[in-house]
DNA sequence: CGTTGGATTGGCT
DNA sequence: GCCAATCCAACGC
């Protein structure tokens, strides 16, 4: 299994984050099982962007935003949920990809005892379900995905054509950085936009309507 | 120091 | 579709 390399993340989030699209994430947990899951949904978020964490400045909450890519960005949003992100860019730039879910692959069984849920979509199909699935909080802040041996990417096939649209809870409909495997099962629900000033009624093919 | 609301989820109407 | 749950970072005074 080959890792993705320091330089495939040294790059900007909107270039960055529908690459990895197919590739695989691993987690190994402290008592050595292998958990896994294919990226079928992401979301890219720059320093210029003024819904990206690091658009205010470096704080101590988003640090690591603004060290060297390759690194997980872990947060705790809601007071219950935490989300993980993949540094990019280079250290000091502050940029990140949130990865929104994941096709559950190793330790299915482990990832249903975390998320207390038995279907394989109510598993890794949303970044909070995704993050208590594969057992990441607070303390996998930081993680080396490239160097470390808690949480890194393998390749993997990407299959599909790749869908877009606007981010999921974001007030901002001119960036559209939210890519997903299109047609792909795990792929969440995610919550609709503000009204972008109209609606469409129904639509009637998939990729471009989330 | 007090207030506000969030890169969400799951349960209920 | 609507909303409570439940922390805490960021910001204003």
């Amino acid at each position: 299994m080959t890792r993705l390399p320091r330089r495939f993340f040294a790059r900007p989030s909107t270039e960055v984050a529908p690459e990895l699209l197919g590739h695989i994430l691993v987690r190994r947990l402290p008592d050595g099982s292998r958990l896994s899951a294919r990226l079928v949904e992401v979301e890219a978020y720059e320093p210029d962007d003024p819904s990206s964490h690091a658009f205010r400045g470096e704080t101590p909450r988003n640090a690591v935003m603004f060290g060297p890519p390759g690194h997980l960005y872990v947060y705790f949003t809601y007071g219950m949920h935490f989300c993980m992100n993949v540094v990019t860019r280079r250290a000091g730039e502050g940029s990140a990809v949130l990865l929104r879910a994941g096709a559950p692959l190793d330790g299915v069984d482990v990832m249903r005892g975390h998320r207390g849920r038995e279907r394989t979509t109510d598993l890794c199909s949303g970044p909070g379900r995704f993050t208590q699935a594969l057992g990441i909080a607070r303390p996998e802040n930081g993680a080396d995905l490239v160097r470390g041996d808690v949480v890194w990417l393998e390749r993997g096939d990407r299959g599909s054509p790749i869908g877009r649209g606007i981010r999921v809870g974001v007030h901002d409909t001119t960036r559209v950085w939210r890519y997903w495997l299109d047609g792909d099962p795990y792929v969440s629900r995610g919550r609709p936009g503000p009204p972008t000033g109209k609606r469409s009624p129904r639509p009637r093919s998939r990729s471009a309507t989330p």
